[in-house]
DNA sequence: CGCCAGAATTGATCCAGAGCAAGGAACCGG
DNA sequence: CCGGTTCCTTGCTCTGGATCAATTCTGGCG
């Protein structure tokens, strides 16, 4: 399989693209590139102008600021995109893009994107709508680390990784617990303290990065703000 | 001047439908309202939902989320809009919206202006530009919340109250010291000593709300994270 | 003018979470 | 099985900014 077709492929499962006509599709790949990178990798960083929509076949990308402490954003797993806003803006991106495991990234070129906005009203709304998406993400996040302790943030964040339902569930960290603390907006050691601190309580049973929710009722109600007994 | 008229009058101006011909202009008009709003009023409310694309004429609206303590997302003065994201989302609205002063609102029900992405293209590329541009200051802005100090944030926001430009500026805070506190998320009593602090170094001059940049070049410093000599 | 409510200042105290330091524990390639 | 990373944990201390508590200032308004 050819890069190019490759990349047609990849994109064509994207739900941004799910009602692109193959044709287009194909036309759009033409300005796509397929781009395999280590774990580690910088895929790009703040400062630098974009390179254009980037999507995720496989592997694990984390968007962040950085100060002196590091804050992720976002961490952009299979299926998903990232950069869409710098596309239609003339300005430097925001944020950096670190590799997180070995990943399949294809980049798609700004112009053919904004033509296709034009030819093709499905993809201009699910533009839309993914970025309306990511926005209110953004602003619960916001409230979050605004409204919300550490330890209310880290319950929902929990909570937030397994599917609605009652009983035990077990979950798994989708990186190491230092860059979950940076997604929380939390030193390792905070984090590992609440952990810590959560397991003793018997909310929480940790393995490494495997952790059973013991009890969500009173997961979420920490995630509220309410005090353990 | 009827009240569609009017409405249609205001949203011509603004930069979204810049460059919509006034026929369609006026569809989209007919779908719209103006509505006054005293001071104080509540606009809308988080977990309501949205009314649709809702302009302001003249006045101002505090947008913020409100928790035990209230933090203030944007300060939308004439010639904006907001809520547009949960326009394209079936979600309620994430904050609060409340008029400072006196307001003249338009609302444009969210039917047309969907519609009008698949007839007017500028508008697509319109909506997408702002809702980039939007997304862009809130990740500065939560840069500035998570890896900034209160004096550098406040230093910054002051800075960018001015336009660029070298010696001394007067400029207006756009609102009470109270919100302007929320909106930097520090306590209003945190800011008062933080600009009397600034005060006594010489780096501002203040008069109630009008303040006046007595060094630009030490209140950048400032923002950028250098303390006081 | 004098009164009152909201806004701002100022001082004193408190605390969540950061920072620092010092081990453990799991993982890797050789 | 060893030696080196990289990641995680845990104890101690420190601090930015919140919180609590008075005043003081301000701008309407009768």
């Amino acid at each position: 399989m050819t890069n190019r077709t490759l990349a047609a492929d990849i994109l064509g499962k994207l739900p941004l693209f799910r009602h692109t006509p193959p044709a287009r599709l194909a036309e759009i790949a033409r300005h796509a590139r397929t781009e395999h990178v280590l774990r580690g990798a910088v895929i790009a960083q703040r400062g630098e102008k974009p390179r254009g929509l980037i999507a995720v076949a496989y592997g694990l990308v984390k968007l962040s600021l950085r100060g002196e402490t590091e804050k992720v954003l976002r961490l952009v797993g299979p299926g998903e995109t990232f950069a869409e806003a710098v596309l239609f803006l003339d300005k430097p991106l925001p944020v950096d893009a670190v590799a997180l495991a070995d990943t399949l990234l294809v980049v798609v070129k700004a112009a053919p994107l904004l033509a296709l906005i034009d030819t093709d009203r499905g993809f201009a709304r699910g533009l839309l709508a993914s970025m309306s998406q990511r926005m209110h993400e953004l602003v619960m996040d916001f409230e979050a680390t605004t409204q919300h302790g550490a330890r209310e943030r880290l319950a929902g964040y929990l909570d937030s990784l397994a599917p609605a339902g009652i009983g035990d569930a077990r979950v798994q960290l989708p990186a190491s617990k230092t860059v979950i603390a940076a997604r929380l907006g939390v030193t390792k050691e905070t984090l590992s303290r609440l952990l810590r601190q959560m397991g003793d309580e018997g909310l929480i049973a940790m393995a490494k990065r495997d952790i059973t929710l013991r009890d969500r009722a009173r997961l979420a109600a920490a995630a509220r703000g309410d005090r353990p007994a």
